[in-house]
RNA sequence: GCCCCGGUAGCUCAGCGGAUAGAGCAACGGCCUCCUAAGCCGUAGGUCGCAGGUUCGAGUCCUGCCCGGGGCGCCA
């Protein structure tokens, strides 16, 4: 018979995986115990490692101990395995250990101790997965930070989807974590942002004049139709005032070297005073937009740092001198070089040009200076796999300043490819051709697009296939765990419609779980056991696609367990049971989804 | 040429040095007088890119090669 109460036991403590150690003591009390008594030599020591197994019928968790300890002891594995077991102390939540295969040494813990997570579940509430594993360590997470030169796309929801995430596991796991966006306002993607603009904006001017030609649009300006929409915005302010002529446009072959050209002429006929008020409106639109999508994508930052805040308070300037007094810096073509050969790049980098003005590398030394002065404890940079030529440069110079290099961390985000069908939609943000963010929200929605973007490892590049998640939402892999939520909410409706009480949660935490004895719910159970530390792991290794995986196995138990039993209409002791057991699950269903930022809704 | 990430079932992907490599789609066969069948059960499907090496044990670690993506600017 098994207890009717379980033993005293710490479930989900902060930052534990607390059967696993458990386990991990008794082996410790074995192994001190046979080395007492000499059968085990002194020198003989090995890790002790507790994993679950991987198959079924192995028991609840194993250790490979015995095959550790083999060799510096000197015996075969199964004989070592025997001897731990004969000297593991007793202990009421072991239920059977046994040796198994090459000298495994397999427990199976007693079922108290997995029906004892339904009252820690459903005291929980909310909070069940957290744990204080972070220790309140100051965290900020830098994400997105798309230039500002464009509506975010596809590419950038995947960065958007792991990045926020990836704070709220954290978040979760005991972190002090901040969202951080960072405004690409200073570079020359800006000036082209504004020649793309005015270009729109003549076009707007002149179309009623004859002879007017439409094709002097610049070959390398930005040609969304959002460049239309700041037109206009300019126009509403400025009135025809801003017009000029772009003299000479056609005449260099570099599409680069022409719309440098454009950006200089316009800079003269409208005036340095105009060129940067109307960079202003651009910048203005197009944040106010970002901001828009993420919002409508479930994301908030705390903190938008922009780059020309960080050069016009000089912190640039700063960043440099430091660099030049630490003797990282030397003068060569007339440019400023930053030696990052000796920091273990490839080849020494340009913070300043040979005209005189700071690369982008520069800036973002200075910004990344300025994140150390912020006084958090590490940073994390989510970054598109593109740049992660860009890693060593930047730890470099996070090291020439004289600040620890390990506590910057950049997480490199592989390429989302998005597909229509068998066929690959090419995307480039210059020729206006991709699909948005908000676009992809519009079509499969917010839930499914979130879902999908976090089920794959962050460095694995994936496909995104639209027409099948446009056309076939049920296939969608969110609905599956959605469904579990919903079926448990109308088990309480259907409870309510027979005129029975809906028990609290705090009521269903004192039920009586020693009834749970059917083997899927004993799956159940250990599915629900195993949720905070898969919480914990998924923070630590900054991996989010583990929360996701977790959601489908213990909807897919669900699901099994739902198919297989009813939860009213049993004996009412029973029923209690089951009522808990179903209300801890959709509480952790809920609460992973929360991690994920994806909803869990009452009804379909 | 050098560097980074991948290559696992027809497709999309999991897999912490461990035991007989998994899931979801797709395919095939079953299951609703009963809490939502957006579900469940079953069948089939694999030389884990190739070749060596380390290990008691390799999809996992090391080396080389092949294939795919990306990066190697006084661009951002």
């Amino acid at each position: 018979m098994l207890p009717h109460h379980p033993p005293t036991l710490r479930l989900h403590t902060a930052g534990e995986k607390p059967l696993q150690n458990r386990i991990q003591e008794l082996l410790e009390q074995a192994l001190a115990t046979l080395r007492q008594r000499g059968d085990l030599p002194p020198e003989a020591a090995a890790e002790i490692q507790v994993e679950r197994p991987r198959e079924e019928g192995r028991g609840d968790f194993a250790t490979n101990l015995a095959m550790r300890l083999a060799k510096p002891a000197g015996r075969a594995p199964q004989e070592v395995a025997r001897e731990i077991i004969e000297t593991l102390p007793e202990a009421p939540e072991i239920a059977d250990v046994e040796v198994a295969g090459p000298g495994f040494i397999n427990f199976r813990l007693a079922e108290a101790v997995f029906q004892a997570v339904v009252g820690e579940v459903l005291t929980a509430g909310p909070a069940f997965g957290h744990s204080g594993v972070g220790a309140g360590t100051r965290i900020q997470l830098e994400f997105v930070s798309a230039n500002p030169t464009g509506p975010l796309h596809v590419g950038h929801g995947r960065g958007a989807a792991l990045g926020d995430a990836l704070a709220r596991i954290m978040t979760a796991a005991g972190f002090d974590v901040e969202r951080e966006y960072y405004v690409n306002d200073a570079g020359r993607q800006m000036d082209i942002l504004v020649a793309s603009v005015m270009s729109r904006y003549r076009r707007h001017l002149r179309l009623s004049e004859k002879g007017f030609s439409e094709d002097d649009f610049p070959e390398r300006g930005y040609q969304g139709s959002y460049i239309g929409e700041i037109a206009s915005c300019v126009r509403e302010s400025f009135g025809n005032q801003l017009d000029f002529e772009p003299t000479g446009l056609t005449d260099p072959d570099d599409p680069e070297e022409a719309i440098d050209l454009l950006i200089r002429r316009i800079r003269e006929q409208i005036g340095e005073e105009h060129f940067s008020e109307v960079k202003g409106v651009a910048l203005r639109f197009i944040l106010e937009e970002i901001r828009a999508d993420l919002d409508a994508f479930g994301i908030t930052f705390d903190h938008w740092t922009h780059e020309r805040e960080v050069v016009a308070e000089g912190a640039v300037d700063r960043a440099l001198e430091r660099l030049r007094g630490s003797g990282s810096l030397y003068e060569a073509e007339g440019a400023t070089w930053f030696r990052a050969t000796e920091f273990g790049d490839e080849k020494d980098r340009v913070v300043l040009r040979s005209d005189g003005a700071a690369t982008y590398f520069a800036n973002d030394i200075a910004y990344h200076g300025l994140k150390y002065e912020r006084g958090f404890a590490h940073l994390i940079d989510v970054w598109g796999a593109d740049h992660h030529g860009y890693v060593p440069r930047l730890k470099g110079a996070v090291e020439a300043l004289g600040l620890d290099p390990h506590c910057l961390e950049v997480l490199l985000v592989q390429f989302a490819n998005l597909y229509r069908g068998p066929e690959k939609v090419p995307m480039s943000t210059r020729s206006g051709q991709y699909v948005t963010l908000r676009e992809l929200v519009e079509e499969v929605g917010r839930d499914a697009a979130r879902f999908f973007y976090v089920l794959r490892r962050p460095d694995q590049h994936m496909d995104f296939d639209l027409e099948l998640a446009k056309q076939d939402t049920e296939d969608n892999p969110v609905y599956y765990i959605h469904y579990a939520h919903v079926r448990i909410r109308s088990i309480h409706a259907k409870l309510s419609e027979r005129g029975e009480p809906v028990p609290s949660s705090k009521d269903l935490a004192g039920a009586d779980t020693s009834l749970l004895r059917e083997e899927k719910e004993g799956r159940l159970l250990r599915e629900l056991q195993r949720f905070p530390e898969t919480v914990e792991g998924a923070a630590l290794a900054r991996e989010p696609h583990r929360v996701a995986r977790y959601l489908q196995d213990l909807a897919t138990e669900f699901h099994g367990f739902y198919n297989a039993h009813r939860v009213l209409g049993v004996e009412p002791e029973l029923q209690r049971a089951r009522l808990g057991l179903v209300e801890a699950v959709r509480q952790v269903l809920a609460n992973g989804l929360e991690l994920l930022g994806v909803a869990a809704p009452e009804r379909m």
